[in-house]
DNA sequence: ACATTATGTTAAGTATACATTACATTATGT
DNA sequence: ACATAATGTAATGTATACTTAACATAATGT
């Protein structure tokens, strides 16, 4: 299952979904889904999101095992 | 533009494409687009390919300038 | 030379990422 | 209390990731 931390980075920078969706090309809807988990964005987004929130790709997104 | 190490890293474990495929669940044509750069994969698959392949997502995948 | 395995590539279909529009609900500020 | 900004969410549409099947060529081993 994949997890994700953008919630909690995009807090750090006081960015709305909106202003993110902006800085990485997406709209705020997408970044909603993104963190709720509804689907499993493209590496070439991941590397945008990871670049503007200043992390790395696998401190953004990572697998855990299922229930 | 997003770049890739997908074929050298496979090479180093001299994995074929269907091997590798097997792996991280997808069929042998998906990595031969991957590796020629024909789509960016979701960050689900790109997280299970820098697992088999024993490296992050980001030394796997990044992205250049265009043209 | 032959058989076998790996790769390149193309076409057509399915699944899903992402856009757009719209409306409701929850903050935040005055 | 009111206005405005931010978020949740759902419906429908489009683009693209990924599958399946097929055939051709290159590579490797006997």
């Amino acid at each position: 299952m994949l997890k994700n931390r953008v919630k909690e980075l995009r807090a750090r920078f006081s960015y709305t979904q909106g202003v993110l969706g902006e800085k990485v090309g997406v709209t705020r809807q997408t970044i909603g889904f993104i963190e709720k988990g509804e689907f499993s964005p493209s590496i070439t987004l991941s590397l945008k999101l990871a670049h503007v929130l200043e992390c790395k790709v696998d401190e953004l997104f990572w697998l855990e095992e299922e229930e």
